[in-house]
RNA sequence: GUCCCCAUCGUCUAGUCCGGUCUAGGACCCCAGACUUUCGAUCUGGUAGCAGGGGUUCAAAUCCCCUUGGGGACACCA
């Protein structure tokens, strides 16, 4: 049997895209890559007080930023469009006249107001939450009245009252649920719009998706949705549950918690690949625990539903961190400039008149302890700026007995040295050190923290031929007057 | 409250299906040492875990049960 792959993301567009979403669109994505199926993404905009074009937009300018690239959906069209639920409404009211014509279905009259009461009584008695089903069984007459009386009205699936659905989940194995703890829920809101279950359902149904892969809150939806499934006669597709990734606080990831929106790991400077790979190991994991892939197709070609975990996870910023750091690294020259530069002109750090390959080497300098992006504003600032202050480090370095006696000879010797390259520097240096009779450090570390304010940082002679015997003149110069 | 899911270092995980090779492996974080041209770089090393209790078995992280803990669902949200 070859059965056709088509997996989806179905997100609903009432907020920007967060880790927890983008994890599931990943795992979606390797899955229809590694079998060689179709990824499909379906806008479910049926909320339409929450749902915005801004968020839709959010979705997809990050899931390109990530190269999750679908093959039928949004700006991108396909054969079982549309893929914005809210222009399918037809083909939901279609499938709900059916049912209600061969009263799978029913009317319910009950106005929403009243029934938000009676759950938060129960919930409030700890009792039994769902509809008690008054609706289902009116008698004709009634029917009659509260039509006539215009109240709103909903559609809500008539439930079995005995028997269990079973979920054949394809990472929990069998889940069985109890029909009579399933209550008549309401497939059609009082606005003609559908609910999640049954939008879903018909969607998933009529675009042939073969493998539901969602996230485990839905795991208790799903026996609703079985149960739609046969109302509508439609076959069951696949099942696959997720774990769930947790904020730190263990809980649910909010939209609210700190630093879990994409855009904001997009403008401090992730890498996509970086993310891609610390995601993917969000509940997956190869038999020998890899850590870093070569690219993104080596996780694409490793990726399998067997490797993936029924634990919840927590989403470990220190590790996304340092795993960028890893690919950061390994960054052609080229490619780490054009990434980096944008930040440092929003940082103002560029007069825009900087050679290229000066600045290439700056940044290749820096490269190695960079662990993101924007960081190399931070780290690097000093090539750049006109003065530099000394920060805590530095000012005790630069304070110690003789520091400026030793810096104010290395000025000098610096001063007209020819050329003014790597080798001479270090050559010089290291003469002044055997001259002076001191450790390299006594001198080395001064001059680093005159140059950069810092104590940390790049090879001394390395940073001081990219600043140039100029600058570096000018600030021994003003690290030898400085009065701490 | 009811239902469902889950349970290996602080975190992500390998090992669990097919019990022994596990005095539980890797990675992040943290700590220490090395390098001495510093470091948040690099290298080396270290701390730290099978939630608890019962079974089954010659043998259990691995199988079963209970407890506990965590999470999710129970909306005219998705």
């Amino acid at each position: 049997m070859t059965e056709k792959i088509r997996v989806r993301f179905a997100p609903a567009p009432t907020g920007f895209l967060h880790i927890g979403g983008a994890r599931t669109a990943l795992f979606n994505w390797l899955f229809a890559r590694h079998e060689g199926g179709q990824f499909i993404l379906r806008i479910e905009d049926t909320d339409e007080s929450r749902s915005t074009r801004v968020a839709v937009d959010n979705i997809l300018e990050n899931l390109r930023w990530l190269g999750l690239d679908w093959d039928e959906g949004p700006e991108k069209g396909g054969p079982f469009g549309p893929y914005f639920q809210m222009k399918r409404l037809d083909i939901y009211r279609r499938y709900s006249q059916e049912l209600l014509r061969e009263e799978k279905a029913y009317f319910c009259y009950c106005s929403a107001e009243e029934l938000a009461e009676r759950r938060k009584e129960a919930l409030r008695k700890e009792a039994q939450v769902g509809y008690h089903g008054r609706c289902r069984e009116l008698s004709s007459q009634q029917k009659e009245d509260l039509e006539r009386s215009g109240r709103e009205k909903v559609v809500r699936l008539k439930t079995p009252r005995e028997g269990v659905t079973q979920v054949n989940d394809l990472i929990r194995g069998k889940v069985e649920f109890e029909n009579a703890l399933l209550d008549d829920f309401v497939i059609m809101k009082s606005r003609g719009t559908p609910t999640f279950n049954f939008a879903n359902v018909v969607d998933d149904h009529l675009m042939e998706i073969s493998h539901v892969i969602r996230g485990d809150e839905h795991l208790s939806n799903t026996p609703r949705q079985i149960l739609l499934y046969h109302a509508l006669g439609f076959p069951l597709p696949s099942f696959g549950h997720l774990s769930m990734i947790l904020g730190t606080d263990r809980s649910k990831l909010s939209k609210r918690e700190g630093a879990i929106s994409l855009d904001w790991y997009r403008q401090t400077g992730y890498l996509p690949q970086a993310l891609v790979n610390c995601l993917s190991l969000l509940g997956w994991a190869t038999s020998d625990s890899q850590e870093l892939f070569s690219s993104v197709d080596e996780i694409i070609s490793k990726f399998s539903l067997e490797g993936i975990s029924k634990t919840a996870a927590i989403f470990d910023p220190k590790k996304l961190e340092w795993m960028n750091g890893e690919y950061i690294k390994r960054l052609q020259p080229a490619e780490i400039t054009k990434l980096t530069k944008p930040y440092l002109e929003k940082a103002n750090l560029l007069r825009g008149d900087e050679d290229e390959e000066w600045l290439k080497k700056v940044v290749v300098l820096e490269q190695d302890r960079i662990r993101t992006l924007s960081q190399i504003v931070e780290y690097g600032d000093f090539f750049f700026l006109p003065e530099i202050e000394y920060d805590e480090k530095a000012a005790k370095v630069l304070r110690k007995e003789g520091a400026s006696a030793l810096l104010q000879i290395y000025r000098d010797r610096l001063k007209d040295l020819e050329p003014f390259t790597i080798e001479k520097v270090e050559e010089v240096t290291r003469r002044i050190i055997a001259e002076e009779k001191i450790k390299g450090g006594e001198l080395i570390h001064p001059a680093r923290a005159a140059l950069t304010g810092r104590t940390v940082g790049p090879s001394l002679f390395e940073l001081m031929v990219l600043l140039g015997r100029e600058m570096t003149f000018l600030r021994l110069d003003k690290a030898i007057k400085w009065k701490g």
